[in-house]
Parts: structure tokens; C-alpha cells; sequence
DNA sequence: CAAATACTTGCATAATTATGCAAGTGTGAA
DNA sequence: TTCACACTTGCATAATTATGCAAGTATTTG
């Protein structure tokens, strides 16, 4: 994810769709989608909630328009930027859910893993009386 | 996106999420999920359908086994892989839904354009006349 | 056990992406 | 016009990711 590409022109659909998804492989740019998904901020106001500087917020944000995943507009000497289309907020949620979700199955097989070594050894100890 | 990282600990769920979505930055991968999306199918199969070799396809796999994105089982010698959870799927065509969505505004904005330039002109000739 | 099939892994090399810092542009106010 | 503010860009350096190829493991079959 450079942010040297003015212009993406591809015709395969699956590459573009990876290219655009390259966005989501930052935090710092899934952070930017959370805020945004507040409504719309300025390059400042995000640097600030990201404790960042405003150079590579904005470079962040270059590299998100250039996709058309953000788009901006300015009011006086501020840019106030906002996500271009809700389905893209709608699914990254959407995978962080599965994430979760998945994370949660793992837990439960370890605590349910757990509890059948407990069951093993309180059936040693039968054994062993 | 290597897969040498045998196991991702973070306590951050961006940066989890992020990590995650470097899944879908790759074509191949997003080819991946499209054809798992059908049914579990062997690597063979895969690489068949995807026309790189066996070895390609089974690193970038690991990739995605390795972050949960997807699950096999082995029957006989073949093993089979299919989608872990189908929200991973979902969301990815969300995306997708909200990238054709976006292209379609551009070319109708672009079209709109050479209409209303058109009109321009149909205007200069009505004043040459 | 040997051979064949199906898949995985290690490693080197290439390509892409991220980051900080310095310098630049555009806008409004004095 | 000069200054300050808000943001962008270029560039160098570091870090991550992708690819092919060769060698490896696991499973079934003869």
C-alpha cells in the first residue's frame, strides 16, 4: 500500500478488489474507518484520536481516496473526510464479527478441553481408590 | 502476508482485524474464498482452477489457515479446505458490492458529464445560428 | 517395502508497503 | 503581502509480503 499509484485501472475485478481490500490491512487504516464511521473528521481531528502525526494520517488518507474508499471535502483551511460507501464499514464489520466469533469457538473448545482433563483426572482418582 | 508466523497473539483487535484482512489484499486468496464459497475443495483442485502451481497454492492456504480464515480435513490423501466461518465470505462481498457501487457512480457522473459537454455544444451551434 | 499421489515447507530473491522527516501547497487573517 | 494554520508530497530507509524452486512429509497402492 504505497500511496505513489495515482490511478488504479484493472480490469480484473478480483485484483482490484484485493488491491482495495489492502486498505483494511493497516489498524491504523481500520481505526481511520471506525472514526469515520462516526461521521466525518478532519486530518487533525483524526491525528489527535490516533495519537499520530498528521503526515501520516494524511498519507493514510491519500492512499484511501486514491482507492475510493474515503472522499473528502474542505470547509475553510480543514479537510473534512468521510467513508465513501457504507457497505465498505459494513463489511469490515461484518468480518471482525466472524473474527470474533471464531476467536469465541476457540475458547470455548479450550475450556471444554480443560474440563474433560479435569473429568480424566477425577476419574484417576476413582481409579486409584 | 508470509506464513511463518505460526500463531498471531495480539491483544488488539485492530490489529488482529488488520493482520486478518491481509487475506483478501491478495487475488489469489479473494480467488480462494470465491471457489471455497462453493464448496470444500482439495489443493489440487484449487491450483487446477487457479492455474499456478500446487505449491503456490498451498502457501497461500497456510496463510489463511494460520489466521482461522479457513479449515481442512484430510481425507485419504487429499485434503480438503473450506471457509471457516461464512461472515469472512459475507463481508468480503459486502465490499465487493460497495466497490461495484462506487464504479457505477463514476461512470454515470462521467456520462452525465459528456452529456451536459453535448449540450454545451448543441447550444454553440444554436447561437451560430 | 517401493513407488506414486497429494500436499507442505524452507529458503533465496524480488516486489511491495510503511514510516519519519523535510519541504511544499492552499486558505484565511492581520 | 506576510504570517499562521491545515494539509500534502517526495524521498530515503526499514519492514513486510510474494514467488519459484527444491526438498520434505503423509497416505495409499502394488
Amino acid at each position: 500500500m504505497s500511496n505513489k499509484e495515482a490511478l488504479v485501472v484493472t480490469t480484473d475485478i478480483f485484483k482490484l478488489h484485493a488491491s482495495f481490500c489492502g486498505i483494511f490491512s493497516s489498524d491504523i487504516r481500520l481505526r481511520i474507518m471506525w472514526l469515520l464511521a462516526e461521521g466525518e473528521k478532519t486530518v487533525t481531528e483524526l491525528a489527535n484520536a490516533l495519537s499520530i502525526t498528521v503526515a501520516n494520517v494524511s498519507q493514510h488518507l491519500s492512499i484511501m481516496r486514491s482507492l475510493g474508499a474515503v472522499a473528502s471535502r474542505r470547509e475553510g483551511r480543514a479537510i473534512y473526510y468521510h467513508i465513501a460507501n457504507q457497505k465498505f464499514f459494513q463489511g469490515a464489520v461484518l468480518i471482525r464479527e466472524g473474527l470474533l466469533e471464531e476467536m469465541q469457538k476457540r475458547l470455548n473448545a479450550v475450556q471444554s478441553q480443560q474440563n474433560m482433563q479435569e473429568t480424566e483426572v477425577e476419574h484417576e482418582e476413582i481409579i486409584a481408590d
